[in-house]
DNA sequence: CGCCTGACCGAAT
DNA sequence: TATTCGGCCAGGC
């Protein structure tokens, strides 16, 4: 194997990002409570930053409160992404979060 | 095994 | 509303 074996938190966390609807977003938090371990969001973002695995909906995963948070290399792009998906943001915060937040159902 | 870092969170100021 | 601070967790060294 070219890699170490992924603990399953971190399986776990790529699990979550794939289920994540298309114009759906979610909080790092979010992730790390659907991935089993409450209050793990930094740990998320760990994982997310180094993650390697392409075709993954890292934009999807922002801060909570519904701000855009950060992001690998661009940090606007995410906004973009965000954007395309049908989203509003207004001084780096999605509009009406709530109600486009992901609950995981 | 211990210390540092970071795509974070939330309460307090 | 903006800024600060302590806490939390996995990964890298």
């Amino acid at each position: 194997m070219k890699r170490p074996s992924p603990t399953e938190f971190t399986r776990r966390v790529l699990h979550v990002l794939r289920r994540i609807p298309a114009g759906r977003v979610v909080t790092y938090g979010d992730v790390a409570r659907l991935a089993g371990r409450v209050g793990a969001a930094r740990a998320v973002g760990q994982i997310m930053a180094r993650a390697e695995e392409p075709g993954l909906p890292y934009h999807r995963v922002i801060a909570a409160g519904g701000r855009v948070g950060g992001f690998g290399g661009n940090p606007q792009m995410k906004a973009s992404l965000l954007a395309a998906e049908g989203h509003v943001i207004r001084r780096g915060r999605i509009a009406n979060f709530a109600a486009r937040r992901w609950d995981g159902s």
